[in-house]
This record gives structure tokens, C-alpha cells and sequence, in this order.
DNA sequence: TTGAAAGCGGTACCAG
DNA sequence: CTGGTACCGCTTTCAA
């Protein structure tokens, strides 16, 4: 049926012992030998058995990248580059590591289900990307479950995620509450006063970071926070458009609106535009991360950059054992502000 | 150290076989037996060990998704379909099943590897998604190992590539062809007969298929396919606004621009507004894909909506084996013309 | 309904 | 440098 090791090894007239030797390089073999085996493994088509591999060694190659959203370009792009960074050779048997990642819907059920089947497969590492829950029992489960993880040898990082004390996670933070706060002072600076807010979803550390940032930047202005200038709307770009209508109903005074991230905000300059309202003449918009298509979707719209690929790469790396982890297991990711074109102050 | 099948058993007072037999849920046991196992299960913490379960069962509840750049929506939208329809029970050991993406970046050598490494996992299933490289060699060896994958009882699906005759892979191919087709048809309807074509990357599926459609569409009306109209250019954004600008100089008559997708459309539509050209009063711009936010980026965007996400769905049914694959094992996708205000005639 | 035991396919330690 | 060989932890007949 399928081919193993064993017959490998009779093809070569070796032992199974060697043949193992062999395909994981990690051991002296006479070359002659090498070449024996390596052509019976040709010959037979042979590829290793993942499972009884990652059985017998107690670990595997595979390592976890766990995404809120697999369809925003901000995962993928953090995606790319941690996957980048575990590829090459260095992994056992074959040579490469298996960087797979898994799409959790923003969903705190499925991260810890996902963190559970890695568990399972005994991954090498597994790095959380984005924003978490903040719910408090979630919070607790997540951290036990971490903390588990890294106890049985697999390293952990979190990537543009606040860190998890005491579970031996590194920590990659973004600083998404001194983003946000730049980001309003800026529209602050321009004259605007009536500035709307669009969150993120509840309880998640982002939306709740970038909104005390927001409130930061309010507070140091003596400007007035009016409640019914900040709703809540999930990530992406459809809920920024009807949140931007409720945003216009209750306060129909606002002269600029700060979302959450360029998607929302993206959604929030369509929703201004079918209304008429020009940008930044009627209203100026503001959004955050620099996702690489905002600036065609949306010219004027200031946004806050984020590094995401180099945060990605870096944890990556972290994750591979390639470079040492931040002193104290967490190191603060800072954002570049992007001005452009909200230059209009208030009508 | 890490707590085994063994250790449930033996704190639930029964045989590991019948810890297996409550765990995997697909076999009878006794009300009150598996209530005790439970128990013990969670007073362990237990995590069964899947690449034991693997090898034990012969196969693992991985499902491998393979896409060419994980950055692009366009990938993510199928991805995340497919695993919709991934997840949920049925699965063996503790449930879930886990949808790994796989990011290969274009690049025909990660493809293999990744294909590879999957066998290697006896993964469930796997699922191909967007174009195909057309280099010949690359072609044979995909078909091999397509071929070993569905032998070994992996079940094979092609989402948005054309079919792989002989391998025992499903396909749900795109009409691409058809698609490039109506979309030049559209401009040329509109009186446009100098249109510059940004054609994808060479040697891949998906560039031929669209521009065949193009050229037929101006063998049809009888427009000379100029060579100097026509560049390739990576799926990207920056791609597409640099050969904009080669094309603008090689014809500086055209009227209208079609790119291979919106990604490129829009890099397009940037190169043009800043070299001071409006659109479409200027220039027309036709893309593909209909990316969620192309109509912010460009609302005069004339674009094809190919059903990413249905195909995605349907994709992860047949991999799942909730549904039957089409006759012939080879269905092929239509995409809609989204006509967007590129309304306008040549100037 | 439950238990006993034979593998599944490699790995790595111990000899030689 | 190479071979022999106990496991790794779970699944799955086969019996009871």
C-alpha cells in the first residue's frame, strides 16, 4: 500500500535507523550511504508519515498563526510576513516548517478551539495576531490554555496583541491607545471640536485601547466627550457605512469622523458621499492601520501606519527561536501618523 | 509530564479503549461510563494527542487551503468560505476538523512543498484555490502529486482553477475567458477602440483565460489587438500603477484601461489621477473580482463579481463530502458585469 | 458494553 | 558510521 521507512531502508539495504539519519540531516552519514537511500526514497516515491514522525519526537513543524479576519488584508499582511519568516530549511524531517493559518472569525470560541487543535498537533509555536476579547471568562480561559501551551515547549507570540502575564507568551503590542490619541489631537489641531467616533466591536482590547487614546486626546484639549459621538461597529466595511448614518442622525453638527481602521473608515467616506457631504470640505475622516488600498479608497484620509509586516516578521522570527524575544517578554510596536489631505478644518 | 489516554483511564476506572471509543463519540458506551471518563477528562486537563490519533486512525482531521497571496481578499474571501463549512462537528477526536490556509505566494516550488507537507499530514482534504502556474514542468509534477493525494484517499478541489484531468480532483473552475470577454465588450459597447490591457503575471491560468477573453472580444468587433496595448504585471497594486505609466507612454491615444483585477485596477486608477487624467471622463477603467472595497477605491469601476464566497462554500462542502461534486467532477463558475459609471465614451 | 493487545510508522538511545 | 530495538500515544479488531 503506502510506502514507508521500512521499505525505504530494504530498498537501500539499510536500517530504518539510517534512513531516518538521513532524511533529518541531523546526523553523520557516509555520503555513499546518503546517496543509497536518497534514491531509494526517489525511487519509491516516499514521503514521510507527518504523524508518526511528530509521535515519535514528541513535536512537529507545524506553527499556528491565529487570524480575527482571513478576508482584511491587515491579518494577511502580518500572515505573510510571520509565514515568511518560518519557512527554510532548519525544521526536521524534509526540511520545511508548516505555517498554517487559522481564520477565528473574531470569535472567542473558536481561538481557544483553534489554540486546543494546536495543542493537539503539538505545535512548535502558534502567534496570536490583533486585537482580544476582553471578556472576562474568555480572558481566564485564554490564559490557562497559554500558559499550558508554552509549558509543554510550544513558543508562543502575540502580534499586535496587549500581553498575557505569567504565561510565558512574548508580546509584540501595538500602541494603539498613543495612535489613537495622535490621531484626534491632529483632527483637534485643525479646529475640529464635534468629532465623531466609530469603535471597534465590544470588548475587544483594540477597540477599547484606540478609544481611550480618543478620549486621551479629548480630555488634554478640554473638549467635551458626547456620548452620542461614539458607536460601536464591528470591523469591518459595511458596518462602518450604517454606523456612519446613525453617527450623522444623532449629531448632525460633527465636522470630522475618527473610525476604528481604514476599513470602517473606508465605509464611513461612502456613507458620507452618498449623503452628499464632501471630503474633508463637509466632513474630515480619520482611520487607522494604513491598509495599502485606503489611500485609493479614501485620498484625504489620515490614518495612523502601522508596521505590520516588520511586527509580523519579527514575531515570526520570535517564534522560530531566530531572534531573542523582547527584554521582559514585550515590546511596544509604535505607529507612524499618515497625514493626508484632512487638512480642512471645520466648515 | 503530559497527561495520556492512559492516565483518563486509568482515573475513570476503565480501559483506554473505551476512553477512545467516549472520545471519538462514534461508538456505544454506557451512559454513566462516559460520564465518568469525562470527568476525568477535564480533571486532567486532557489534550488527546493528534498526531498519535493520526497514526493510529491513518488520517487527520486537517484540512489544507492553498492560495496564492494571502494579503488578497480575494483569497480570503474564498478561504474563509471554505472553512465555514469546514468546521463544525463530524470531525473525529474531541470534533472540530481545522482548516489550515496556506500561503504559497504564487510560487509554484511552495505550492508543491505545501502539497507535500499536507500528504505528509495525511490531511482530509485539500483545496486549491486561484490560478495555476501553465509552466509545463510544474504542470506535470502538480499532476502527479494531485494524482498520489487523491489516491491516498485525500479529496482534491480546485476552487477557481481549471480543471486537472486524471487526478481525481474536483474542480470548480471560474469563467474567466468569459468574463474578460464581457467586460471588453462592455468598453468597446461604450465606443472605446484603444484599450490598454494590464494582463496578469505569464504562465498562469488565470492571465491567458482573461485575456483570451479580451482578444476575443476585439476579434469580434474587429479591433486591431495592438501588441504595445497589452503589458503583464504581477496581481498587485503597485504592479499596476507602474505599468500604467508604461502603457500610457507606449499609447498615449488609449481611451480605456481593463486590468486582470481590481488590485491592478486600482494601482491603475492612482497612476492616472496623478498624471492629472480624470476617469472615466479621460480614461475608462475596467478590473475583475469586484473586491469589497474597489468600489470605494474606484466608483467608476467597471468590474466582474465572480461568487468568491459561493464557490468557497461549495468548495468546502465537497472537500467535506457534504456534497456531491458536479458531473464530470468539473463545474464552472460565472462571474456578473458590474457596470459602475463607466459609462463614459472614448473623449 | 467493555477489556486486552496488536499494531500504526518513525525516532533515538545503546551497542558495535 | 550503522544496526537493533524499545518505545511514542492512540485506534481497533477480537473476545469476553
Amino acid at each position: 500500500m503506502t510506502v514507508t521507512l521500512a521499505d525505504v531502508a530494504a530498498r537501500a539495504q539499510v536500517s530504518p535507523a539510517t534512513v531516518s539519519r538521513v532524511l533529518n540531516g541531523n546526523y553523520p552519514v557516509a555520503a555513499a550511504t546518503r546517496e543509497r537511500v536518497l534514491r531509494a526514497v526517489d525511487d519509491l516515491d516516499y514521503v514521510l508519515n507527518g504523524p508518526a514522525s511528530a509521535l515519535a519526537a514528541a513535536t512537529s513543524d507545524l506553527v499556528g498563526i491565529l487570524v480575527n479576519d482571513i478576508a482584511d488584508p491587515f491579518f494577511g499582511i502580518i500572515a505573510s510576513a510571520v509565514q515568511s519568516e518560518i519557512g527554510g530549511p532548519g525544521g526536521r524531517a524534509g526540511g520545511e516548517r508548516m505555517a498554517v493559518v487559522c481564520n477565528t472569525g473574531g470569535s472567542p470560541e473558536r481561538e481557544l478551539t483553534y489554540l486546543t487543535l494546536l495543542q493537539r498537533q503539538r505545535a512548535a509555536a502558534v502567534v496570536l495576531t490583533g486585537g482580544a476579547s476582553e471578556d472576562a471568562g474568555h480572558a481566564e480561559a485564554m490564559t490557562r490554555k497559554l500558559r499550558r501551551l508554552t509549558e509543554a515547549g510550544t513558543r508562543v507570540v502575540l502580534c499586535g496583541r496587549p500581553p498575557s502575564p505569567d504565561t510565558g507568551a512574548v508580546a509584540l503590542a501595538f500602541d494603539n491607545r498613543g495612535g489613537g490619541r495622535r490621531l484626534t489631537e491632529h483632527l483637534l489641531g485643525l479646529g475640529h471640536r464635534r468629532i465623531g467616533y466609530i469603535a471597534g466591536p465590544r470588548e475587544r482590547t483594540t477597540t477599547r485601547h484606540r478609544l481611550e487614546g480618543h478620549r486621551a486626546a479629548l480630555a488634554a484639549h478640554g473638549v467635551e466627550d458626547d456620548p452620542a459621538l461614539t458607536v460601536h461597529s464591528p470591523y469591518d466595511r459595511r458596518s462602518g457605512y450604517d454606523t456612519t448614518g446613525e453617527l450623522l442622525r444623532r449629531a448632525p453638527d460633527l465636522t470630522a469622523i475618527a473610525a476604528s481602521n481604514d476599513t470602517v473608515a473606508l465605509g464611513a467616506c461612502a456613507a458620507l458621499r452618498d449623503k452628499g457631504l464632501r471630503i474633508p470640505a463637509d466632513v474630515s475622516v480619520a482611520g487607522f492601520d494604513d491598509l495599502p488600498f485606503s489611500i485609493d479608497a479614501a485620498p484625504a484620509l489620515t490614518t495612523v501606519r502601522l508596521p505590520l509586516h516588520e511586527a509580523g516578521a519579527r514575531a515570526g522570527r520570535i517564534a522560530m527561536g531566530k531572534e531573542e524575544p523582547p527584554p521582559g517578554g514585550v515590546a511596544t510596536v509604535h505607529g507612524e501618523l499618515m497625514v493626508r489631505g484632512s487638512t480642512g478644518g471645520p466648515r
